[in-house]
Order: structure tokens, then C-alpha cells, then sequence
DNA sequence: GGAACCGTTCAAAATAATTGAATGAAGTGG
DNA sequence: CCACTTCATTCAATTATTTTGAACGGTTCC
């Protein structure tokens, strides 16, 4: 038995007319009499009484009754299916590194959720090795985050580059100077609020600052970008972050520029050179993103 | 879709082997291959992994889940309709004359439902002129009952011959004489009691002893016949009655048999004649108590 | 009485299902 | 390491089925 005999059938009831729903169906007349002829023998029993009009036998109403919704089940299923191939629904397992995840990335998929209800989204929150552990066992689909480190059998798509910005006290004496930029160099006046090791942020900043030997003696190691803001407010020291993590601004703090272009960091998506091209729910999110930053580029 | 395809996925997976599903559906190897990538071209995914071993993937476990209940839904549909065509299952409307609805009838119908346990059974009891005219209409499907008055489109098949028995009170006149029958015209030396005039039975009765010149004087018309015996008990007459009601005979009365076969009534089933031979689940109930009474009677 | 509508029939054509034999890939046991 | 088995797949050929157009017979509705 065809579902598409099925289809017939409920046409048939619905109209109460073979004609109308040959027609509905784009078949011709005699088709839908040989679907229901075949049916009934299947059945074994007669689903229309054959008179002036048409209509359900008892057991064509039984028959109705209980296969309609056996129907109206397999094409909602077809659906799913169909968008579950199409991408339109799905699961996304992405990882996500601070401060994008708590920045950019909330409004960002705000925006993804109204093109795609249908798609559910696992975000893991951590630093990039973490990340890209999980996105070569699989077990993440794809992650935003800096470039890692071991880029072997790993795809990276750069999306955006951040400036680093020096966050201080208002009365920071690197901010009484009236000046609208610091230098590298004077850095090492101040105490340095820093992420932990394993922020990439951290190891950038380290990196750069060492190779300009402007690497300041004190420093004081703060877990979360988010947090360390609040030590800086209170006067702790000063902390190169990046721009994004400046908004809003903490009270009693400036943000001031590094001079000569700063010390920049580039964030972008990453996964595993053999799932290109992404397939599904997961392409169609990894494309929005892309999109998005491309089209703030442009 | 083909609800054989779905078939076949069903065995695959249960069996986790194309090969077995194959040889337990009667089909060629190549028969389920060709079905399955059919039905992964109509869903549009993948419904397995081929591997060295086949497993289901996301979108199959999804369609695993969802389609089987669809195909055991209709895989029941079809046995209830096969049913009903069979008369394994369906709805008969009977027609009964008392006294039969109340003494034979029963332990027949517990026999019947003992072999078709899914037979829904209507039974209307009333006289042979109401049930004869609502088969005509096709409330009912058939009856049973006396001889129709009105044969004309009916059908009607003898069951069963029953002898009316005179019922009287132990130390009435026709009792005391010590003789074991009684003739005819005795009955007109005590009063008798009469069931009603739309009771089948009365009428034939009443035709009878007219026709001998036997009608008593005296009658007392009581609504029913099991009725009635409480009546004769109760010494105010005698009645003829058919033998079954006599089962039990009433405290303190007699049943003596009419002299020289005396009045004999033929019951048997009614139904229209347009109707025969009668369909499905009607046919059994019909079938079964013919069979039941030619047993009977062999 | 004639036009329009409907369901059905029939033979032909188009489409789909099924098969057996061959192929290749993977596991098994000596 | 090499037969040996198992299994899914491919391919061409066969078989079954679905679909169609045209014609037919019935009914309804002016």
C-alpha cells in the first residue's frame, strides 16, 4: 500500500468526488478509480458506496478515520526530515572563547534563532585548546576562537581582529598625562592586570609585549576578562583588553589606545579541515557568522 | 512510500543485516538495497552508515523511532478491516420475540461471543410485527421469531417447533383427574389466561382453539408470558404455554400436553430476501444459530 | 432533449519493483 | 597469509504496477 493511495483516498473524502481530487492530485480520473479499486482489494473490503453520489461504506469511514492521521503522521516526519537535511532543524555543538562568547556572540545568535527556530544550539564556553581538543574528537562541530595553536587537520576562518586597548584607574597616573595613547614601553611603570595562562588573549598579549621587552615586573593574574575589569576600577593596576570587553566602560575607568596600531588579536571560525564543506544545521551557522562579519567588514 | 519499504527498513534494523531482512521478507538481496536508497532518496538523508557494519545514523534512529509506530498503526488498521470483512468483528442487529429472547437465546448468544469474541451485538426485543418492519427498513439485520404475517420480501428460515403445554394449578379441575392430557375442548370448562394481543403466540393460539370451537368464555389477558405463569400459580386459571418458559415450572402448577399433538408453533430466522445470503459478521451470527438448532434437532 | 458532469473500463505506454549473476570489500579460520 | 565466508552493492533484464487518454454509460440540471 502507497501513501500516495492514502493521499487519494483523503482527497476523495474531502471533495466527496473523485474528480476534484484527480484533478487536486494532478492524476487523471481513471487513476484515482484504479488506486481505490486496488485498495479495496487490498483491503478487502468496499470503501465508497457507488451511487448518484459517492459515499463512505462504514468501513470507508473506519478506514478514514484512522488512516488520515496515519498519514498527516509520515508527511510531518517528511518534514522534520526534510529540514533536518535542508539544515532548517538540527543540533550545533559550537564552543565559543571569552569575552566573545559574553560579547558578540549572545546577539549574534539572538539574530540566528530568528532565521532558524527550528536548529538547537549547544554553546561550550572555554579556552582554545580546549576548544580544538573537542572539535578533533568530534565532539564540537565547529568553534569561534582565536588561531590555534596546532593547526594541523584544523580550518581557520579569521572573521575579526580586536584591538587591545590599556583599561585604567581615572587617576592612573598613565592617565593624568592628558594624552590620548600610550606607548609599549610604558607599560612597565605599571602593574599589569593579566587573564589566566590559559586564555589566548593572555598569551597573545604575553608574546607581543615580551618580544618588545615591554613586559611590566608586576603583575597580578586575574581567571575572567570580565572579571579583571572590576580590579582595574578599583585601582589595582592597569590591563590590556580588548575593545569589545569596554562596553560598557566600568565606572572610575578610561580606556586609552596603544600607540602605533597596539597589539591586535584575530578571532575566527575554526574546524576540522575534513568536515568542509559543513553540512546541514551546522553550515547554516557557520555561514550566518561568516556572513555577519563579512557584511560588519564591508 | 510504500509501506513495504518501510516494512523491509523495519527487519533491517531489527535484524542489523540487510542479507536477513532480506531472506525473512522473501525478497533478493538486492530488492532491500534497492528499497532502502529509494526511500533515502525520497527522505532526502542517509538513513544508514555503511561501514563494515551497517548502523543507523541520526536522521535514521529519528525515522526508525517515528515510522514504525505509523507502520504498526496501519498494519492494525488492516487487521481490523480484514476483520470486518471477514465478520471476525462488526456490529449485528438482532430482533428477538420473548419468550426465546429470555430462554434459549441467551445461552446461545454466550456460546457465539465465546467464538467471535469482537462481534458487537445489538439485540431489540419486541413482537414479530415491530421487528419484521424495522428489517424491511434495515434497522435490523435480521430476527428471530414467529412466522411473519407479512412474508412478502421476507425470508424466513425454521429454527425450531414448539408444543404449547397446558400450565395449571396443582388442584385445578383439569389437574385433579389424574389423566396426563388434556383435550382441546376441555379448555373451555376453566378460564384461561392470554398474553397480549400483539404477542405472537396469542394470536396463533387464539386461531387454533377457534378454529375447534375451543375458545373459553372466559379469558384474562396478562401483559407477558413469564408473567403470566406467576398468574396461574397463583390459581386463577390455566394458560398455554410454549414448553421452554416452563423451565422452571412454577411453584404449585401443573403442565400438561394438549391430547393429539395439540398446538405446535414455528419459530426461525427473519430477514429480507433482498439481503440473502447476508455479509460479514451478521452471516456468522445467522450461520451460527442455524447450525446450532439443525444440530439440535440431529 | 441536450449539455455537463462523473465514475468506470480498456488497451497502451510509462514507470517502478524485483531478480539473478557478478563485484568488491571486510571478516574468519586455519 | 591465504582461502573462505558473509554481506552490501551494482547492473542489465524481467516482471509487475501505475498512469494515461479515449470512449462509454449513467445521472443531474437546465
Amino acid at each position: 500500500m502507497d501513501f500516495k493511495t492514502l493521499k487519494s483516498f483523503e482527497k476523495i473524502v474531502e471533495h466527496g468526488n473523485f474528480a476534484r481530487a484527480a484533478e487536486e492530485l494532478a492524476y487523471s480520473p481513471s487513476t484515482v478509480t484504479t488506486q481505490i479499486q486496488k485498495l479495496e482489494s487490498d483491503l478487502g473490503v468496499l470503501l465508497f458506496e457507488r451511487g448518484k453520489k459517492i459515499a463512505l461504506t462504514e468501513a470507508g469511514r473506519l478506514f478514514y478515520e484512522q488512516s488520515i492521521p496515519i498519514l498527516k503522521n509520515m508527511e510531518q516526519l517528511q518534514k522534520t526530515l526534510g529540514d533536518l537535511a535542508s539544515g532548517e532543524a538540527g543540533h550545533v555543538r559550537m564552543g565559543v572563547t571569552e569575552p566573545t562568547a559574553s560579547h558578540q556572540f549572545p546577539g549574534l545568535l539572538r539574530r540566528f534563532t530568528e532565521v532558524y527556530p527550528h536548529i538547537r544550539i549547544s554553546v561550550e564556553i572555554a579556552g582554545t585548546p580546549v576548544l580544538t581538543d573537542k572539535i578533533l574528537k568530534g565532539e564540537l562541530d565547529f568553534g569561534l576562537g582565536s588561531f590555534p595553536d596546532s593547526a594541523a587537520q584544523l580550518h581557520f576562518e579569521p572573521l575579526f581582529t580586536e584591538e587591545f586597548l590599556l583599561l585604567v584607574p581615572k587617576d592612573h597616573a598613565l592617565a593624568r598625562e592628558g594624552s590620548n595613547s600610550v606607548t609599549l614601553g610604558r607599560l612597565r611603570e605599571t602593574r599589569l592586570l593579566i587573564t589566566a595562562q590559559s586564555c589566548p588573549y593572555r598569551r597573545k598579549l604575553e608574546t607581543a609585549l615580551r618580544e618588545e621587552g615591554s613586559f611590566p615586573p608586576d603583575t597580578m593574574e586575574i581567571g575572567s576578562m570580565s572579571a579583571l575589569k572590576h580590579y582595574v576600577a578599583e585601582g589595582l593596576g592597569a590591563a590590556l583588553v580588548p575593545r569589545m570587553v569596554l562596553d560598557p566602560l566600568p565606572e572610575g575607568t578610561l580606556a586609552l589606545p596603544m600607540e602605533g596600531g597596539g597589539i591586535n588579536m584575530t578571532c575566527g571560525l575554526i574546524c576540522r579541515s575534513a568536515d568542509l564543506p559543513l553540512k546541514r544545521a551546522g553550515k547554516n551557522l557557520y555561514d550566518f557568522l561568516l556572513h555577519e562579519f563579512t557584511r560588519q567588514k564591508g
